[in-house]
DNA sequence: CTACATTTAATGTTCCTACATACATTTGGA
DNA sequence: TCCAAATGTATGTAGGAACATTAAATGTAG
């Protein structure tokens, strides 16, 4: 189905607009893809996304303020996802003993039999999603989006 | 910024998943972007997309569920997206005669009046974004992912 | 023409998000 | 030492999204 055929559209004139249209129908199918994995497991993507970040932290604890920081979506509301996610058995959370404002975060054992299980089904959606894009043109569509995320977080920082 | 500095990460050993990243956080910043150009007037994408599809219908009504099928997030919750536009006097909504389960939706002139306002801001936010991406580029990306929502389509509808 | 299935839209409900605000703690200067 | 500002996290609140259910109208088979 093509990006005209999803939004009933009979042509793109411009391409920079199909490409904006591209962007946000894929994303868009990224997410509920990912959600549908997820569902089951009662994991929503950002809570997956905490995760993540903290099984890459390999046992060492996370201020919240620095997960939110590498968090896909920086402006989620950090302390109620891991409050799920502690409630789950998953994370822990402590007030750290050097600055008691801050709270360290991370993964339990659980936590992690939970992403090992995950593992394999989203990366074999991940590869499926980029089926028959070979490595060259993965490579530049990279350099192309750099610029373009260049490009937003200047207009997102002017905004400001 | 480059994507690992967005998620603070040191490097991707995969294409694959850089791409993945890309499209997600650059739709992301998308969303953000437009928001904060809708939010003064009162409008959220979802409400702008209706808007923008009534606007192309040329004063043709619309079912809405053909409306739907013509968002860029389809799940939305269609009804009630039209039911804050109606407030705002944006558009009409009226029972269809032939069909009286249908609900007939279209732009009003004040509608009009807010999108013509909205065209000029957010078209060049859209250039601004796409800024030191050539033509050729484009249309590349474009090709690329046109494939990738092939991909996407089909892992759905499978899982459907 | 009646009974039942299907279609179309609206609504109920629960959860999540965005944004603002509050609270506790730390820091740095007078 | 004391106090104002900054910092780190949590929470209040309003609104939106996801998903299921309902209600009304139409289609269809017998």
């Amino acid at each position: 189905m093509k990006l005209e055929d999803h939004l009933v559209q009979p042509s793109f004139h411009d391409e920079g607009q199909k490409l904006h249209m591209h962007i946000l129908v894929i994303a868009r199918q990224m997410d509920l893809m990912l959600r549908r994995i997820l569902k089951p497991h009662g994991l929503t993507p950002p809570q997956y996304n905490v995760l993540r970040i903290l099984r890459g932290q390999q046992g060492e604890p996370i201020a919240v303020q620095s997960l939110a920081a590498r968090m896909i979506d920086p402006s989620s509301n950090t302390s109620r996802i891991i409050d799920k996610l502690v409630e789950k058995g998953w994370t822990d959370r402590q007030v750290c003993p050097e600055d008691r404002r801050r709270a360290d975060v991370s993964i339990t054992p659980a936590g992690i039999t939970v992403l090992t299980g995950l593992d394999d089904p989203i990366n074999a959606m991940l590869s499926n999603s980029l089926n028959g894009v070979d490595e060259t043109t993965r490579t530049q569509l990279n350099g192309a989006l750099a610029h373009v995320l260049n490009n937003t977080d200047d207009i997102i920082a002017t905004q400001n």
